[in-house]
RNA sequence: GCUCGUUUAGCUCAGUUGGUUAGAGCAAUUGAUUUACAUUCAAUAGGCCGUAGGUUCGAGUCCUACAAUGAGCACCA
């Protein structure tokens, strides 16, 4: 049969993910096997694959099929989360195109629309996951919306009430304009801009014409206004104290109050005081007694107390009030000025500080055990320098505001019967609700009075059970699948989420489960473009991946992504990286077309593929044994490079060619089976990071039965290293290496075949003798006790290698090569003498260093003997 | 502003408790090729280990300061 010269990945790709899913690999159920359980960071339901998804996916897989082939039960959890900021928006501007306004649907018309959407474009990030081939246990896809994970959702939420944790009231909290919710403060993004300072002037009530001048980025919350404040040690405003000021254009009288939270270098050193719109004001607002006037509407246009104003964007106002004030005489000057501004993270609209009522989770306590258990390293994180950041985001934690004023999500289980701040319940059902609602007010209440709450939960409110409910550890707590795949193994997530998400599992864990949701997370870094910059959809600069697997193949591109990503840092991604990876499938696939075209006969087996065939062996075990160590560590890009280098370097490039027969010669059937049987050992470990090509090789090499895939293959062991041949076989290299550049000095071709003679002053061992003449094309190896003239010479360890020259040669070259070694040599020996000379190296040195720096000595000065005796010899 | 990282070859990174004159992959350069693979092979070159001090017999490694850079947190209108 006509193999292909170059592997096809499309083909295999499809065929071997079909296979896995209809043999059913993926597939995990509780058994008595030791479980390995992965839970995949949800995806939004809005999202489509982009090269983050691909880095972090890649790892899970490797992670997870070479859990799998050490034999443990390998469970790889999917799943997505409802996102409800991005998809409510994603579902009101689809509405909006179809001419249907949100305000115009009831909610449950809304949520109808919005399931509809999700079914049709929620999971498109999963099936792109299986291009990558990325071995789910889909059966176990998750929702965060399905009914069961809703149900512990809200479990939780009236439990945490319960307890006193969860708690309403009124905050200033980070509120979106755009999307008209509140957010949390992890979802708030701080950015330098470009602004100005404008300094206003405010008249001194009673007074004729005295004024005090503020300055503010903000003049359009000058309607807002209801105090001064200005520092009280402050010389300058001595004669302000106890007076008032009048607010220009609103011609309010307001106090001018006292407080050293006020930076007198700062500005003017007047500070003007809008509780309703701003943190620090509502602080100082709230010390002195002053009122509070909110001048904004939901969407960041201005109310009735904005007076002219009333209905104009913010923004608008802003422009329009700067000419207002420099009309009348108010304005001062203006100053171009950086500060810094929050944006929402998902609708990047500028964020409005606003007073409102608000559900929260007081965090304090809750936070203590998932603090302690990573500091402690109960839980590990790699690279470890996160936890830095991490205690300190724990150390300083702040309550987090849970709800949102958005439809799509979980409902809020709390049920008003009036008014008043605490005349509502918290509740499972509406009949419970009707039941605690006639209790608490000490009359009966009956359904139809109760309102419930119209605001849904944050999504992370929800995502930080993941680990739990996607066993349904909450609602069917015990249940054999949450008590055999909990906790979880490995995380692999961006340090991005490490507050969102991470931090906020580990505190459920331990509040909902009493232990860790995970024993290691593992941080992957930003995938950046050639330039650094951040790949992301607004700037365009990202391939499409899928895109990429059609070109390089899944294996190359996983390859590609992996092959320069140490865990925490970021990955500078170019798609050559992606060209090498399928260059490797390429190599292996060419090592498989070389092996299968041999024929196995009746011949004797070459002394120099024993040789080989012992030194692979080593070799292999070796590199297994640093490619386990690498797993351990999750030093998961260096492990890919071990196990590149021995394909590529020691099982290609010398192994194979060391055993290869000649041209169109048969092979022995020893040297044929242990060549098959170290194939298979290399597809192994290739096989986490390489699945198709693998697998498709391992079907090429041998016959397989049914169910004997490479996929459910045992992880090899690792057995004999014998160092001493390892050493022995650096030796020969070094002969090997010395020989092609003598070929290369003297333009011999490597077909012509050479003699080697060698005068062996040391310790020798003859062991790949038979490797160094098939290697280096020789037609002579033979063992001299004299120097040889009129040769190309080298020296290895001491001992003398001679290639007689066949015709003209270039002494000079000769003499310059051996002259530069020589310099070298005995720049050497001057540092190592130094030390010995030294009384105080050879008095703290331990006796090991030292007996290390004699030897060294020792060396030096046989070599630079037989070196300048070589060049004596030369220059007769 | 505070906290924590990082700085080693053109690029991306290793470099263990301080102990050979610092390594790898890619890129570069030179050469090879009717024999598995030009998606190949062989070889070569490339480093004041950010800067300045200090500790030590000995520093890429430990300490101090500074610089550059990144992340997190907090923000002054």
């Amino acid at each position: 049969m006509e193999i292909s010269k170059t592997y096809e990945s499309g083909k295999a790709e499809e065929k071997w993910y079909a296979h896995w899913m209809e043999k059913g690999y993926f597939k995990s159920v509780p058994d008595d096997r030791e479980p390995y359980t992965v839970v995949i960071p949800p995806p939004n339901v809005t999202g489509v694959l982009h090269m983050g998804h691909m880095l972090n996916n890649t790892i899970q897989d490797v992670l997870v099929r070479r859990a799998r082939m050490l034999g443990k039960n390998a469970c790889w959890v999917p799943g997505t989360d409802h996102a409800s900021i991005a998809t409510e928006a994603k579902v009101v501007q689809k509405l909006r195109q179809e001419g249907i306004k949100k305000s115009d649907l009831t909610r449950d018309e809304f949520l109808k629309h919005a399931f509809e959407w999700k079914d049709k474009h929620g999971g498109i990030i999963l099936e792109q996951l299986k291009k990558l081939g990325a071995s789910c246990d889909w059966d176990r896809t998750n929702f965060t919306m399905d009914p069961e994970y809703s149900e512990s959702v809200i479990d939780v939420f009236i439990d945490l009430f319960k307890k006193g944790k969860v708690y309403r009231g009124v905050r200033m909290v980070n509120w979106d304009p755009e999307a008209l919710t509140a957010l949390s403060d992890e979802e708030v993004i701080h950015k330098e801009v470009n602004s100005k300072l404008f300094y206003v002037r405010y008249k001194i009530a009673g007074s004729e014409d005295q004024w005090l001048t503020i300055a503010t980025t903000r003049p359009e919350t000058i309607l807002g206004d209801t105090a001064i404040c200005i520092n009280p040690n402050d010389e300058r405003f001595k004669n302000l104290h106890g007076k008032q000021a009048i607010v220009p254009i609103a011609n309010r009288t307001i106090p001018i109050i006292l407080d050293d939270y006020v930076d007198m270098e700062f500005g003017t050193g007047c500070l003007k005081v809008t509780p309703a719109h701003d943190t620090n004001d509502y602080e100082l607002g709230k010390k002195h007694g002053i009122e509070t006037i909110d001048i904004f509407h939901d969407n960041g246009t201005l109310n009735a107390h904005g007076m002219h104003y009333d209905g104009m964007d913010r923004f608008e106002v802003r422009k329009a009030i700067e000419k207002e004030l420099y009309d009348k005489g108010y304005l001062v000057k203006t100053e171009d000025h950086i500060n810094k501004i929050g944006f929402s993270e998902r609708t990047n609209a500028v964020i409005e500080p606003k007073l409102s009522l608000q559900w929260f989770v007081d965090m304090k306590e809750l936070s203590q055990p998932a603090l302690d258990n990573v500091m402690n390293g109960n839980i590990r994180f790699h690279p470890e320098k996160f936890k830095n950041t991490y205690r300190h985001w724990m150390e300083n934690i702040k309550d987090w505001c849970i709800s949102r004023q958005l439809w799509w999500g979980h409902r809020i289980p709390a049920w008003y019967f009036g008014s008043g701040a605490d005349e509502f319940v918290v509740s499972k059902t509406l009949e419970e609700a009707v039941k605690l609602a006639t209790e608490k007010s000490g009359r009966a209440i009956s359904a139809d009075e109760l309102r419930q709450d119209e605001d849904v939960l944050d999504t992370w409110f929800s995502s930080w059970l993941w680990p739990i409910s996607v066993f349904n550890g909450l609602t069917d707590p015990g249940n054999k699948e949450i008590t055999y795949y909990y906790p979880t193994n490995d995380l692999v997530t961006a340090p991005e989420i490490m507050f969102f998400w991470v931090a906020r599992m580990i505190i459920a864990g331990y509040e909902y489960m009493d232990e860790l949701p995970f024993k290691n997370v593992y941080y992957t870094g930003i995938v950046r473009d050639k330039l650094g910059r951040k790949m992301s959809k607004s700037l365009g600069n990202s391939p499409d991946p899928l895109d990429l697997i059609t070109q390089y193949g899944a294996d190359g591109v996983r390859m590609g992504i992996l092959i320069s990503s140490p865990a925490g840092n970021d990955l500078p991604f170019d798609s050559s990286q992606c060209e090498q990876g399928r260059n490797f499938t390429n190599k292996i696939w060419n090592a498989y077309r070389l092996v299968s075209s041999w024929e196995a006969k009746d011949i004797e087996q070459p002394k120099s593929s024993v040789v080989a065939i012992d030194w692979f062996e080593s070799k292999f075990n070796k590199a297994l044994l640093e490619i386990n160590d690498l797993f351990d560590k999750f030093r998961i890009s260096e492990a890919l490079m071990a196990i590149y280098k021995l394909v590529w370097d020691d099982f290609c490039s010398w192994y194979l060619e060391m055993i290869k027969p000649g041209y169109e010669q048969p092979i022995d059937h020893k040297t044929l089976e242990s060549t098959k049987n170290f194939f298979e050992q290399i597809l192994k470990l290739m096989h986490p990071y390489m699945p198709f090509v693998s697998e498709e090789l391992w079907h090429l090499i041998r016959e397989r039965k049914e169910g004997e895939d490479i996929i459910v293959a045992a992880w090899p062991t690792v057995s004999v290293i014998n160092e001493e041949l390892l050493s022995q076989f650096e030796i020969a290299e070094e002969v090997i290496t010395n020989i092609r550049n003598v070929r290369k000095q003297n333009n011999i071709a490597s077909k012509v075949k050479m003699e080697l003679l060698v005068k062996k002053n040391g310790e020798l061992n003859t062991g790949f003798d038979a490797v160094i003449v098939k290697m280096g094309n020789l037609s002579l190896l033979e063992y001299r006790s004299e120097k040889v003239g009129n040769a190309n010479s080298f020296l290895v360890r001491s001992n003398e290698y001679f290639i007689p020259f066949g015709e003209a040669v270039d002494l000079e070259a000769e003499q310059n090569k051996l002259q530069e070694e020589l310099d070298y040599t005995k720049g050497f020996l001057v540092s190592v003498q130094k030390k010995l000379q030294n009384e105080k190296f050879m008095a703290g040195a331990p006796d090991q260093v030292v007996a290390m720096e004699r030897k060294k000595e020792a060396d030096a000065l046989e070599k630079i003997a037989i070196l300048e005796e070589k060049i004596g010899a030369l220059k007769v």
